[in-house]
DNA sequence: CACCAGATCCTCT
DNA sequence: GAGGATCTGGTGG
């Protein structure tokens, strides 16, 4: 079997339009205790560096969105009422721009997926941003983790790329400002995207 | 200090 | 597809 490469920073220091469409078909390796979970990524958001009113960053840095300012390969993780939400920090150091992850199809590890989140139901596992982080055991305790690395407790592994046929695009989803630019990218036909 | 919008999810119709 | 549950940082008085 063919060992697949972290994903590093060159990777992920490029425009979030690129990089969230190129995320697709990637592997989300999460480490907790002893567990190993895996997931394949079937959905993105890219949220730009500037200009981008549905961005964290919109209204400049704060306490909150400080991770967003970190170099490309960290994460930001922030918190939606009683849900965490997982952003990939991309471009370079001070440009604050990310991907969301918002779904993604289930590997291994899915028996504690299930516990995690009280359902037996695959496709209802991490078939959204939050429900995703639920699965996953991801909380701000991984805010600012650097995710570049196969010691990081969560880290991303290389897989081909997808070609534009079986990708699908459209407005981002759940938010008021800026929805019609076309920034949410998945893969087509994909039971386990978040609609 | 009080207010309130917000990158969600779940349970009904 | 609408409405309620439920949290909290950021902002302004």
């Amino acid at each position: 079997m063919k060992v697949e490469e972290v994903l590093t920073n060159k990777f992920y220091n490029r425009n979030p339009e690129l990089v969230a469409q190129e995320l697709l078909g990637k592997l989300v390796v999460r480490k907790l205790n002893k567990t190993i979970l895996v997931g394949k990524i079937v959905e993105t958001e890219a949220y730009l560096s500037s200009g981008d009113s549905a961005a964290h960053n919109f209204k400049g840095q704060t306490n909150r969105n400080k991770s967003l300012y970190k170099d490309a390969g960290h994460l930001y993780v922030h918190k939606m009422r009683q849900w965490f939400l997982l952003d990939i920090v991309t471009e370079g150091l001070n440009v604050p721009s990310s991907v969301l992850i918002r779904a993604v199809e289930p590997i291994d590890g899915v028996e504690k997926m299930k516990k995690n989140r009280k359902t037996e139901d695959v496709f209802n596992l991490a078939s959204g941003p939050s429900k995703f982080c639920q699965a996953f055991g991801i909380d701000l305790g991984l805010d600012g983790l650097n995710i570049m690395s196969q010691d990081s407790e969560l880290f991303l592994l290389n897989n081909k790329n997808l070609s534009l046929e079986e990708i699908d695009i459209s407005g981002r989803i759940g938010i008021s400002k800026a929805k019609d630019i076309p920034l949410r990218f998945w893969i087509k036909d994909s039971k386990y995207s978040s609609r």
